[in-house]
DNA sequence: ATTATTATAGACAAATCGGTATACCTTTAG
DNA sequence: CTAAAGGTATACCGATTTGTCTATAATAAT
């Protein structure tokens, strides 16, 4: 069986690359060379690039939803301030040296079959985080959380738009002022 | 004198091409072939790959806020009507066959040389946008029409992203409805 | 201890990348 | 008519692309 621990060497180095420099402009030597992992052990793993982007998004989307979860619940304790609390963890997202912009956004950007397995992750990986909101929502008494989800995540997105490709890293506070708006229409 | 027309042919169909089919997987070869004229000819007019991304982003730029803007203004009178009638041109553009996203978010996600020229015209793009949103806005009579301009931004942004990469083209109407109320509230 | 597996390093393949150069044709201006 | 300039077509360059393969060393299980 192949070595768990080399198959996880190759995908942090891959997720890194892939998110620094982007998915086509980043080589499989490079990949290998930084990994410090031989070739065949890479094609040991992946039967081709594009199986080792699969595995690269599927693991960004678990770290990031696991990683905005654990944030957002830290700064708050009550559902409605947990709501909140999703803008300042954008904010902060938006404020690390490493931060360009969100990975499923690039990706999708760069793949073009809309239908391929990579691009139903960047598409699942929305939704997921809309769930999620969703569920804070119901928790925090909204009157329809899927919608007031799907409002919030339009802002969250549209924060990370402008945070990257405008370069105004303020957009999550602007879009934190917007979103209680939408927080307290739906729980007035 | 090299002819412009032939410049015009090269940078329509790399246009077309980078923005169906990505910036770094658009080959030099693949150009000249769709464009009907030599490499020699390109590489005439353009003394790099770099430099004809240049060029198309700066056609792009020019073309589709051109056309936002007339689209715009023939589909409402009103000042304020016209900044709601903006949501209704990006509902339209999302459901045209074509729709690839915005090409500026992703070549920004391509990239990532935030201080490259083509990096810059991309943050220039969404600036200007603002701008014509924020004129829109004074002529409306808002309190703060730099601050409605962005807020709107920021729900445009935020639905074409959701429009691409998680495949809701209805996204428009969601934010749309949302736009009225900041765009009511900054007018009130 | 033997055997099978997983790893390594790296040569190699065939294609493609951006970019240059050569040779010839065609258009246009004086 | 002549000559310069812009065009085409294509060969070529070195580097790089994804992916395969061979030979060998290290590791793990029986």
């Amino acid at each position: 069986m192949p070595s768990a621990s080399k198959r996880e060497q190759i995908v942090t180095t891959a997720l890194q690359l892939f998110y620094q420099n982007g998915i086509t402009a980043t080589g499989i030597d490079l990949i290998i060379s930084e990994a410090a992992v031989s070739k065949k052990t890479l094609y040991n793993h992946f039967h081709s690039k594009d199986e080792l982007v699969l595995a690269v998004l599927r693991k960004r989307d678990e770290y990031f939803r696991n990683n905005l979860m654990r944030e957002t619940e830290k700064q708050a304790d009550t559902p409605k301030a947990k709501l909140i609390a999703l803008f300042d963890v954008m904010d902060a997202w938006f404020h690390e040296k490493t931060f360009c912009g969100c990975m499923f956004i690039n990706a999708s950007g760069e793949l073009f079959d809309s239908k391929s397995p990579s691009r139903s992750v960047c598409a699942e990986h929305k939704h997921l985080i809309c769930d999620y909101v969703s569920e804070l929502a119901k928790e925090a008494g909204a009157k329809e959380p899927k919608k007031l989800a799907k409002q919030l995540n339009i802002l969250i997105e549209g924060a990370i738009v402008f945070a990257h490709v405008a370069g105004d890293k303020e957009a999550a506070q602007d879009a934190k002022e917007m979103g209680k708006v939408f927080i307290n229409m739906a729980l007035e």
